[in-house]
DNA sequence: GTCTATATGACGATAGAC
DNA sequence: GTCTATCGTCATATAGAC
């Protein structure tokens, strides 16, 4: 059979990332062999080595690199100036930002636990400080007495964790839009501080 | 069933289960082989076929069994008149039961994808059957008016995933009793749904 | 029922050609 | 940078002894 040849590092590259993603999230870590990785990219498995000098810090850079990416976008976005506004635009901006990324959003919680050691506490320490951004709103509603939320860290994880619900049911050209989802659960949520 | 001289089979049985429970909720169904299964169980890996058919098998059936137990268990709980008092009910046993079952509860929404399609269908539609309970009183509460739920359909998913959430970061012993936690959360829910 | 031993194949990762 | 080929290890599952 002929050989292929020639370099493609720039287009290579970003195409073992998006593939990584995409079988990840399909079929988890563990389940993804890197025999099938490359073939989803169309080179040899050795190929794969070019870019990665193992199958663990793929998985890490992926994970390491959403939650970057994911601080910087909350970083930048638009925020309101009052408690109330600012729970509003993160509500909105969590489900914006993880209905575009739902494949790293599932990998980010899936696959925490096939992280070595290190690479699990840099990744929680990241996550931590998005938290951390969640309840500075809620405490600052409360202390303003604008929100009745009887324990903060508490109601920043379960608000979290419905927000991101969302990408487990989530269907592009469903009966809801995006932002009727976004509506709906600004709804929610705004009741469930007591705004 | 007869028993036989040196067999263990009603102690080697559960603690199959068991350990299978324990050790996908830890590393996930791809990465524990059925050597190391057996060696939690304390016997060699052949011998675990005289439980299971084969691996597919005995995830299955872990998460089948959690799916039939969740459902009977609701079944006989008490659940109150209204539908105030049935959604509290609902919220203080979810919590309960999944605060049981922890492992169970994280192979059944991490190990889904490894499934076989039959098998995933099957656990789906328990799922849905258990779902259907909560809309059902969403749905009530909004009829008698008492809740103020523009969409009961994702009212259903997102509160029964802030619910779920609870069981990644509880921790025995912690800062807070289940039943706090019950009682921080039955706050939230009420304020959710607008009674 | 559990053991030892094994069939059969896939795994992650590396070496050297081009 | 990508290929072919391969090393050493591990996987699921089965066979037959006791």
């Amino acid at each position: 059979m002929a050989r292929k040849s020639g370099s493609h590092a720039e287009i290579t590259g970003p195409r073992v990332r998006a593939a990584a993603l995409r079988l990840f999230a399909r079929q988890g870590y563990a389940a993804v062999s890197m025999r099938s990785l490359a073939a989803e990219v169309g080179v040899q498995a050795g190929a794969l080595y070019a870019y990665t000098p193992d199958k663990q810090s793929l998985l890490f850079d992926l994970l390491k690199a959403h939650m970057d990416e994911l601080l910087a976008a909350w970083a930048e976005a638009p925020k309101g100036a009052d408690p109330l506004a600012r729970l509003e635009a993160f509500t909105r901006f969590h489900i914006r930002f993880n209905l575009e990324r739902a494949d790293a959003v599932f990998i980010s919680y899936m696959e925490l636990r096939n992280l070595e050691p290190a690479n699990f506490r840099a990744i929680e320490a990241l996550r931590g400080s998005y938290e951390a951004e969640l309840e500075a709103i809620l405490q600052a509603g409360q202390d303003e007495g604008v929100f009745a939320v009887p324990d903060t860290k508490l109601a920043t994880l379960a608000l979290i964790a419905m927000l991101t619900g969302v990408t487990t049911w989530y269907r592009e050209g469903g009966r809801l839009s995006r932002s009727d989802v976004g509506q709906i659960y600004w709804d929610m949520v705004r009741k469930a501080v007591g705004a």
